[in-house]
DNA sequence: GACCGTTTGTTCAACTTTCAAGAAGCCGTA
DNA sequence: TACGGCTTCTTGAAAGTTGAACAAACGGTC
């Protein structure tokens, strides 16, 4: 940074403009709707919120349908906490178990069930449709990529990346 | 609808092609990511979560800086219960007030106070500044139009509109 | 005026998320 | 082997969210 961080206030920052303010708020507005739209979607369809239902989904996709607690927790960008807690609610539905990590004793391995992957399997069609109707269905194949693009280049700022990265003189 | 709704299960759905698949991962990667991240700004600068702040400035922003509890839970899509627990948490912090609503005995006007307002105004600058470093000072304007029109289109489809829109025959 | 369906805002209980703390195991070094 | 720093996962309490139920007031109709 060249200039001081702006972090508790201070100098005057760049306001947006009145563009930038419009499309600022569709986004606050068009985000918080889908994700509404899909938790309900879900709890209604699969008896679990849109987070836990990304989870079912990651466990699915992973080698003997099982994943160590801290990639997991990586994969879905949250908190191994808030994991912790996630997975206990899922193992008392019977849909996820843990087991221990055969090669590190600290460690857990969290895995689908049968009965976790029949609740996927069950709720994957509703769920890929409301996705489509909601966003998919809507957009031309041009502004499906750009949004691919603008996605990209925005988690591109956000990655919480190597820690030292702002302190390149600790190289 | 011409086809049966796909809400529970069923017929196959059109799944997601391995674009979209990415677009949707991208997507969902970078929303929680900025979530996440100014959420975090705004608890550590202004002593609470997004949403509230968002609340705090939409009463600034109203006539004499108070609204109608609905209007506001409206503007702000939240549900009305949800915004009652806000309200309470915020008067506590002695940023916002309750008053009687005059024109109608059930209503309840919420309104900013002083404090409200400093801790708005101090605040201000650093969450802008965070929202352009994330998003605005990475797209080019293109982008930002781009972005704009396609969130404007997903938000279109996901209102909660009329609720008999979906009943032409009770028209 | 009495009625009836609707709107308004709150409350409660159940659930989820966050944050700080802590127990346990890993690993490099002496 | 013992030590110290780090990683892994869990826990508990506080905070926030959800959905259903509720009392109060509104507003149109008889």
């Amino acid at each position: 940074m060249d200039t001081a961080p702006n972090g508790g206030g201070g100098e005057q920052p760049r306001w947006l403009s009145d563009d930038e303010q419009r499309v600022w708020r569709a986004y606050r507005h068009a985000t918080t709707l889908l994700e509404d739209h899909l938790d309900r979607q879900l709890q209604r369809d699969a008896g679990m919120p849109h987070i836990y239902y990304g989870l079912l989904v990651q466990l699915s996709q992973a080698p003997r349908r099982r994943m160590r607690m801290t990639e997991l927790a990586k994969d879905a960008k949250i908190t191994r906490s808030r994991l912790s807690h996630a997975v206990a609610r899922l193992e008392k539905n019977g849909w996820v178990l843990r087991e221990d990590c055969p090669s590190d004793k600290r460690g857990q391995n969290a895995y689908l069930t049968d009965a976790g992957y029949e609740v996927l399997k069950r709720s994957a069609p509703g769920h890929v449709t409301a996705v489509r109707q909601a966003l998919f269905d809507r957009l031309s194949p041009e502004q499906v990529g750009q949004l691919g693009e603008i996605m990209r280049v925005m988690a591109e700022g956000l990655q919480p990346s190597d820690p030292d990265a702002d302190l390149p003189w600790l190289r």
